[in-house]
DNA sequence: CCTGCTACTATAACGACGTTATCGAGAACA
DNA sequence: TGTTCTCGATAACGTCGTTATAGTAGCAGG
């Protein structure tokens, strides 16, 4: 609550709140989000439960500490995307990041966008974590790599004339639709959903913005080149342990 | 767990198990799913706690009941919707039923398509609630509206030659995404997000599916007024209280 | 050295929760 | 009437989030 524990070093602090919040996204991805208790998560950083009241306030900040630390990553791995000349390609690739991230801790993507860890508490969210525009400095970090990618793509001139952020909210729509419906077992049917579902829908979604059937196929594989080249490169070197 | 507490009459049974699930989703509604106690549904349906146990053997039982309820809900709003000559029409009016129904009660919908109902306990989920694909029946019966209205959609020759699957996953997960992001608060920029959102980005995943615009157009405002006569036709009679 | 202060943590406790054991009320039936 | 069964109320147990209390370590000044 008071610092962070630690006095130099930015990337990868060994902070106390740091493992805290480690030891959650772990057990989320373990044991589900049942698991996540006061005592839980104390004992598996090695501390007691003070430690998540002295530096948090309570399990409901940690959680939502852990739902930031999400957004974290996913802007992290939109940023290995590069930026290329073919901005759909580029969406596409971020897409299948999303996925990715999504697939590594389903639970984490859950709390990320469910509601429950939004207005469900009574707290009226005027403090001071929530910066700007509501959402948090991480989440506005992983958007804006979806709004420039968008605003690349109707600068292009590829589509017709329209709204950048219109633009984003669709595909946003689309890949987090997919995505959820996906960890939700509801895509069971289908043996490869991203090639049969992700993947199709949105070449037409591109078509239906204005692009060129071909192109958008053509983007279609140019962004899952560009997926597999970048996380072939770095190999699980996100994974903490 | 035994029987259902009555003796005849199927529509509005007045039944031990139906109080406890309308009083938790009641409570759901006004005050999130942190307010789902035992000892909270047990009061608000003037019974003990025992209730829930001989009815449904827990909580996570009465969630997942409750969650089931949700999908009965969708499904009867989808049978309001008329089948039209017009498949995309109609599918536009199931798609504002579905923002309608997860807009009454945004936690509920949380509820109906989060993991943590699902797969978070340890249940090995081979029981007898899940039949036949791993889906409730309540769940499937809201489906196949959707699964026919895209097989209606596509033996009309009005899109190309596609699985109708395909087609239905497509048209789910776009108004999925929109409606969750929506719920959480994400489309706030946006002064109207049906118009400004969900409709727009219907008719360009209609056009990148094969149809014309003008065509995908007519059926998005066909679908609205489709949409308001049904909703204006049954006037808040969905509401129980 | 001791003293006071700060930052942080461990221990123990309190109230609330999910769950269960036990028992009583009422109906069905012989 | 007696038996059995269903069902729900009461009370209890263990766990959870949270808090009060007390303790440890480091540091400044004497």
């Amino acid at each position: 609550m008071r610092n962070m524990g630690r006095t130099s070093g930015d990337p990868t602090p060994d902070g106390v709140p740091e493992r805290l919040v480690q030891a959650t996204i772990r057990l989320l991805a373990e044991q589900g989000p049942s698991a996540i208790k006061a005592r839980t998560v104390a004992s598996a950083s090695g501390l007691s439960t003070m430690a998540v009241y002295h530096h948090f306030g309570g399990i409901a900040e940690l959680i939502r500490a852990v739902a930031d630390r999400g957004f974290t990553e996913l802007d992290r791995a939109f940023s290995q995307v590069p930026v290329t000349e073919d901005p759909i390609a580029d969406l596409f690739a971020m897409a299948l990041m999303t996925r990715r991230v999504a697939r590594e801790n389903p639970h984490l993507y859950d709390l990320m966008f469910g509601l429950s860890t939004r207005r469900a508490t009574y707290r009226p969210l005027s403090d001071s974590d929530v910066r700007s525009s509501g959402r948090s400095p991480a989440f506005r970090g992983a958007y804006v790599h979806l709004a420039e990618a968008c605003a690349r793509l109707v600068s292009s001139g590829r589509i017709g004339q329209q709204e950048p952020e219109a633009v984003a909210a669709q595909s946003w729509s689309y890949v987090h639709g997919c995505i959820t419906l996906e960890l939700a077992d509801h895509f069971a049917e289908f043996a490869d959903p991203v090639a049969q579902v992700l993947l199709p829908m949105g070449v037409n979604l591109a078509v239906g913005l204005g692009d060129d059937r071909e192109r958008a196929q053509a983007s279609h594989e140019a962004g899952a080149r560009l997926y597999d080249s970048v996380t072939r490169g770095s190999e699980d070197q996100a994974v903490a342990e």
